[in-house]
DNA sequence: TAATCATATAAACATTATTTGATTTGTTTG
DNA sequence: CAAACAAATCAAATAATGTTTATATGATTA
């Protein structure tokens, strides 16, 4: 029952469900997330962490970076970050999504990440 | 996504996914429930307050009593308390269950809650 | 209509979760 | 291998939830 509690909690906060639908668009790296959410990294490491714990998300670590994306070895959770990405719309995250392809286009040219 | 968040608020807590369980059994009074759950009555309004204003259970007065039962007017609510009710094993509240039961016989004998 | 019963609400307190600022750990690179 | 960077962890401050005790409200019944 425990571990059913810490899914419902890890999505009972708002900016973890804002950073679930900014994995919705792929994986991601702390870095990243810092900027793109404009939030201290220490504050992006917790929500990551309690994510991450509930078997939300998993890490991947590549050198000095960590990237973290959906967990999809689970079906239940996998519906819960499908339905909660369904039921927030995008427009909710906008100013982060503007950010992301920033960032995406600053790494075509080298700049950040690589 | 605010009215998201008091969804999965509401089943971050032990106490009322056990009421839900006992929801499954079918519609339950308040004072039945504080002698099944064994918990001060400010306490279970509490939780059904919670349930309640997250729309998973709904009230209905019927003279001095206030009964309690699931609410499923909404689908993706219905699906949630389905799975959990699923997830959480009758043993879980074997106690609470037994105390139902005999509540129940004793209202066929006419000493409780008629 | 006064007494009683069921439930809700409020205030005070306890517990848990989140945020912040500082520090540590792990990895890469000059 | 020292400096630099990315991320995690820790302790302290703050905020949000849950619990308890006391009181209020609403309905029934004697």
């Amino acid at each position: 029952m425990q571990e059913l509690i810490s899914v419902f909690k890890a999505l009972s906060d708002e900016t973890r469900l804002k950073m679930l639908k900014i994995f919705q668009k792929g994986e991601i790296c702390v870095c990243d997330l810092v900027s793109v959410m404009d939030m201290s990294q220490p504050k992006i490491s917790f929500h990551l962490n309690v994510l991450k714990e509930a078997g939300l998300i998993r890490d991947r670590r590549q050198g000095k970076w960590v990237h973290y994306s959906i967990n999809d070895s689970d079906i239940f959770r996998r519906f819960l970050v499908l339905t909660v990405t369904e039921k927030i719309t995008d427009e909710t995250i906008k100013v982060y999504l503007s950010r992301l392809i920033k960032l995406k286009d600053m790494k075509n040219k080298n700049k950040c990440c690589k």
